[in-house]
DNA sequence: CATCAATGGTCTAAGACTAGCCCAATCAAC
DNA sequence: GTTGATTGGGCTAGTCTTAGACCATTGATG
């Protein structure tokens, strides 16, 4: 890695883009990672203007592009506000080989690493840290949310259980990469059909990583969370093969 | 965590400031971490302005930003430019207690977990990785040239090493983050003094994680990092207490 | 059924940012 | 010396973005 590699790492673009696109994208992923789940709403404008440090006016646009493109329904009047009318498209309808060549070869590989590295990281932390008893049901809790989940709620729990492990560590900043990392394989997930065997592998999976951050075991929280993305990684090679 | 601390998680603000702030950032980021040498100069205006993806003028503005603050020298005409003037404080100098005020208790703990994170991460997915000659070779270089580093030399190369192991996962993703985490704790590192005896340590340690890289051993890899960084806590609570 | 608080819809003036152009300075090469 | 290529310095017109104010709509509540 020379020097000049590092230079274009560091001296990389300082926006994505315009504070439209940015806030499109920004939406678009609490949409689809279900942190706003179906039927429910979005922040009134004003406050959501704030918390992403934007104006009220570049806001309205994100969500007017937002509500053309299908994903909200916007309510005029009290109670009113921009609903999530988005519903997740059924697993393996969509083209895998469409959604790699969209994204190209080497993003994928980057993307996969990225996860890879930040969520074993986040699990890792996690099981060297003392637990309160809070903490604990809340894993218990996300492992119970996904063994009752419907199919149609599945991926979204699933996303919550990976983002509560990052968020539990009390990094935002962690938190915010495991969501960017989630994020970015997205649709690459949305892809892959859900069968019940692989239903039944990531659930004792969940469970390892649950065991391991309980029990304090750093190694074998990374190991789980290695093991259980690893057999996502050999999934979409195999539909691509 | 709830639905609601996850929301404000993912609808944080789209831009941490407005261009002018966050051009100057990203160039005392390429200086402090020394990707930018002390007498080198950064990249021409015209050729920086589209690599960090913003106008001429508000480049200008943050360059002549850092002139004001002594980082840069900027020199006219042909083979002119702004040269780096900025020579990293001697450790120790800075007074410890005065940077954590100023960075805030909440984001000392912040940076400190996500640099565990995401450094641990990278050398697990890089040890899990076959590696070829070259990055091998890289890695011993890395070794070699913090053994024989000067005192003055100590930081940027250190910096190298730990960036460099992120670098040869190829993920420019993980690159960043690491970059990032590194960044965010630089000023902490800046106002710890270096004693022989913790250099040794380090270089044990350094030994330790590119050792366990080299056989394939994701958890020693992991462990010899968060050994490493746990080191670096540990003397800043020193300092602290 | 009237009220009213919360919410989206709209406008305007000011500031931030950009693209593009030309000028001024420097210094290696001839 | 003179030249010419490269670099920083500076200007302008136009676009993007913001802050703040005011209007229109809705529906729970009394």
């Amino acid at each position: 890695m020379d020097e000049s590699a590092r230079l274009m790492a560091v001296l990389r673009p300082v926006r994505a883009g315009n504070a439209f696109e940015e806030t499109v994208e920004r939406l678009l992923q609490a949409i689809r990672l279900g942190v706003v789940a179906p039927g429910q709403k979005l922040p009134a404008e004003r406050e959501l203007a704030v918390q992403l440090g934007i104006s009220r006016v570049t806001l309205r646009e994100a969500i007017r592009a937002l509500q053309d493109a299908g994903y909200l329904a916007v309510r005029r009047g009290r109670y009113g506000g921009a609903f999530v009318t988005y519903v997740p498209p059924v697993p393996g309808a969509t083209d895998l080989r469409q959604v790699v060549a969209d994204m190209g070869a080497a993003d994928l590989a980057d993307a996969l690493t990225f996860r890879m590295a930040v969520e074993c990281g986040a699990a890792q932390v996690l099981a060297a840290t003392e637990l309160t008893a809070e903490q604990r049901a809340t894993l218990h809790r996300g492992l119970s949310d996904l063994d009752e989940a419907s199919l149609a709620d599945y991926r979204r729990l699933d996303t919550a259980f990976h983002l509560s492990i990052a968020e539990l560590t009390g990094s935002g900043l962690l938190a915010a990469a495991v969501a960017d990392a989630r994020l970015r394989v997205s649709d690459l997930l949305d892809a892959i059909p859900m069968l019940q065997v692989n239903l039944d592998h990531s659930a004792a999976q969940h469970r390892a990583m649950v065991t391991a951050i309980l029990a304090g075991d750093p190694d074998a929280a990374r190991r789980a969370v290695a093991e259980h993305l690893e057999g996502t990684a050999a999934l979409l090679r195999g539909f691509l093969s």
